[in-house]
DNA sequence: CGGGGGCTTGAGGCCACTCAACGATAGTGG
DNA sequence: CCACTATCGTTGAGTGGCCTCAAGCCCCCG
């Protein structure tokens, strides 16, 4: 199921060296991991920031909620993904293991001693807070100007892109993840899905109705207008 | 008019020394100026990034278009706001300006070869990258879940909050603007607005539409909900 | 003074939401 | 091994909030 594939994803050289640190046993750096069960709280909104995470198998939603529920979900974290770089001292979003999700975990402190020194380091920093921010801008087109099947398209291309599983994708988050992701209700994102499959353009796996594949890329592409 | 209330906040110590640069006349950063008619663009999406801007007088949108010409703005830019920060060799918006408006320039190549040397201007080019993630994070939820009249009321909040002007706020920019920052159509910001009117949480002043009056800020703040 | 842009307001339509029913699956305990 | 239950997903019917289209006002500016 998606764990062998999310394992083989785990399996490229995803270290925390993308952050530009020596080696996964740094002597100053302690490289910890941690297993949350499938939708158990990694932090929340407003706690003190004081790890930083890598996802190691499994995958993890970040969101924030207004005060009568509705939520919004800002990314999703797969295998490999660095979260819960805030650099404040807070965390401005409340992270949940989608699934069984296995981290990586370092002390935000100690990152932030060894970017005051190493140049490389806080440019990495740099990097993937501008990779944060290019995708929030992005997302923001979506949600404020694209319709149900462009968010639903784009969605489906998106993952496509970082599982890089061949073949079928296992998406690993419920209908109501993505509605949340994409500003719609599970109910208009299903009817989406049963549109592309419909036209072809996508199918479905199995009796769970999470493995995807994708049929005719191109159709999908025009309709996630971009630019 | 707007002019005047701009061009008191310009007062404001503002200067690219918010980059940590030593002073405005620094020997290494070409600081020039520039002004821009209203409407003129200052830069557009996917043109190489050649220098960074402060707005010293003015305003200015950041927005991405999609093939048909719906535009989300990303963001606007006010007297002291530093934008076209991309971290990428391209810029990620195209920015216009909304008024006439005069902008502070730096070669973007000169500020990265200072920022290479110096740690405090690097950490402070990554505090203001993350200062703009949070502010898309946060638009993130305005768009994905809030209803028009929460949208409008949360932008009111942000402009108030921004521009500090005394009593009265003068928006630079058109209904269509704000309807494109808030994912709405302009008529619908007008009935919003006509709303807040109605209900005496804000006034009109002038002959112009763009001069308002927060009559009853904690009413407003009750209707932008927040975490 | 004529023209145009910006704003408001009304009428009607549509897309996404709400509410609801139903099937399928997985986990639980008798 | 089989109810029993909870969760997840799909689909239908109806509603509603925002969009579309249109008219009209006001102000500014040429």
């Amino acid at each position: 199921m998606f764990v062998r594939v999310n394992a083989a994803l785990a399996d490229r050289p995803h270290t925390l060296g993308d952050l530009g640190l020596p080696s996964e046993s740094n002597p100053i750096v302690s490289l910890n991991e941690f297993t949350y069960r499938k939708g158990t709280e990694i932090y929340g909104e407003k706690e003190p920031a004081e790890y930083v995470y890598q996802v190691k198998v499994g995958a993890v939603r970040s969101y924030k909620l207004l005060s009568d529920g509705r939520r919004q979900i800002g990314a999703f974290h797969l295998a490999g993904d660095i979260f819960g770089l805030e650099n404040g001292n807070t965390h401005r979003f409340t992270a949940e293991a989608v699934v069984d999700t296995t981290v990586r975990l370092i002390r935000r402190q100690s990152l932030e001693t060894v970017a005051e020194s190493d140049a490389m380091v806080a440019r990495n920093l740099l990097r993937m807070t501008t990779k944060n921010l290019q995708h929030a801008e992005d997302h923001m087109l979506l949600l404020g100007r694209k319709t149900s099947l462009e968010r639903v398209a784009a969605f489906l291309l998106e993952m496509d892109k970082r599982m890089r599983a061949t073949e079928v994708m296992a998406l690993p988050m419920s209908r109501r993840d993505i509605a949340d992701y994409l500003g719609l209700t599970l109910e208009t994102v299903s009817r989406a899905l049963s549109r592309l499959h419909e036209l072809g353009i996508i199918g479905f796996l199995g009796n769970t109705q999470r493995q995807i594949v994708l049929l005719d890329r191109p159709q999908l592409t025009s309709l996630d207008l971009q630019g």
